[in-house]
DNA sequence: CTAATAGTGTCTGTTAGACAATATCTG
DNA sequence: CAGATATTGTCTAACAGACACTATTAG
């Protein structure tokens, strides 16, 4: 940020008055939320409203909307109060994904969107009424999102699925307690591919991320061991990748 | 990105006529160029102009500046703009670091920068006059920088480091010629830590990512084969991160 | 020849992958 | 007991780490 060079570079700049007289594009911040339920990985959207002047009308778009510079300290806080509007939830996991700016994205004029990325347990979520879950089947959603909204959620699927063949990030996805066959699955639905028993058991237990409760879970078989996270909030990465598919 | 939703949400929304009336974050565009050159990771800064009412003036600044919604098409294009304009050069590798935006990081009002990462070859520099290159030492720049510039030039050599122990950035470095010697050495500065030469090179040379030319590089002592970077311009990523620090 | 750096080989330890074996519950 | 799933163990292949060894130049 040089503001002389700005000014000689683009013939915008402060004036004497210290005033910033060109035009400035939209700022928005928009939360790509992901969550496991019925053995599927599914993302959050809203509906679009119809009214007159609103961009793609009743299509699906990520949850998000105009930083609102009195109300939001900074982008981090805007895309937590923007979850908490669409799920009434702290996300135990919110990471930056990237930005998204043109002059062509938003039809109401030059726009630029900060993404971020978020992952919430199965049963956390109390939704507003035009919020809902869809399903994401082999990696891509089937309806057609507002905007480039199809670009930045096929960019957070890919984030999430590289992410996970080297760190612990689906133990987000995780109800507070858990077993290890459920996180595997997690692993599994996530990755769409099997994982071997044993090596992932002693790939997680060696990671220091969970600990075990003085509880088992009873079904029809053998009992599992009950984990916890360790209270770190860090997400672990592991220095190999899992069975990286060639 | 919910129109309704922001109106009711925050009180900010289109009127009747369409009108986007509240306001607007500044938008920039920052870029943090690395290169290597006698034998140290340096980062491409630039001063910043003494005029009435600008921002820290003298301080050295991440190049960047206002994103110009006639002239941009988009974010990218920005990055790349700033990036020819300060050196010169087309970056060979150009790719997204994130984004700071507050309240308080521009004394001019509520801003947003979309942060990029440059690495661009040594000799491949032709500086504007209020252009400098700065050593890092130990991870850190002596110099203290004006907005938030100094933790996203922190955040940009942690990503740096982070994915030098499992891709192929470094290659983006050398120049268009270069010996398995010496990208070890680039590897290594930027690491700020010796590693193992045949297991280096085995690595490397199973990326598939180089190819031998047909010349050596003679001196005093053996001629080292030269290589140079195969056409694909994406990076490589490997299953396994270097020896990892304990 | 020596000095210097390039490049290869050999051994060892770790760990993923495959898969078999055993454990512990319900009914 | 059978059925189901959890958990552990065994064997092998791949590969990084350490380090010794060989190769090829200039002078």
């Amino acid at each position: 940020m040089a503001g002389k060079d700005r000014a000689q570079e683009s013939g915008q700049g402060l004036g004497k008055s210290g005033h910033l007289d060109f035009p400035r594009p939209l700022t928005t911040v928009d939360v790509v939320i992901f969550s496991i339920s019925g053995d599927k990985l599914q993302v959050l959207l809203v509906q679009r409203p119809a009214g007159e002047g609103e961009p793609f009308p009743l299509l699906l778009a990520l949850p998000g909307g105009f930083v609102d510079v009195a109300k939001d300290r900074d982008l981090a806080a805007c895309a937590a109060r923007k979850l908490k509007e669409k799920t009434g939830v702290t996300s135990p996991y919110l990471e930056q994904l990237g930005s998204w700016g043109s002059a062509s994205r938003d039809p109401r004029g030059w726009s630029a969107t900060h993404a971020y990325f978020a992952l919430i347990p199965a049963e956390a979520s109390v939704l507003t009424p035009d919020a809902r879950w869809c399903p994401i089947h082999g990696g891509r959603l089937k309806e057609k999102l507002a905007f480039d909204h199809g670009d930045i959620l096929a960019s957070a699927i890919q984030r999430l699925r590289n992410k996970v063949e080297y760190t612990s990030l689906p133990a987000y996805l995780m109800p507070a307690e858990f077993t290890l066959p459920d996180l595997q699955r997690v692993y599994e639905i996530v990755l769409d591919r099997p994982l071997e028993k044993s090596a992932f058991r002693t790939r997680i237990l060696s990671a220091d991320m969970i600990e075990p409760v003085a509880k088992m879970r009873r079904g029809p078989n053998r009992p599992a061991q009950l984990y916890r996270l360790k209270k770190s909030s860090e997400p672990v990465y592991f220095v190999r990748t899992f069975n990286p598919p060639e």
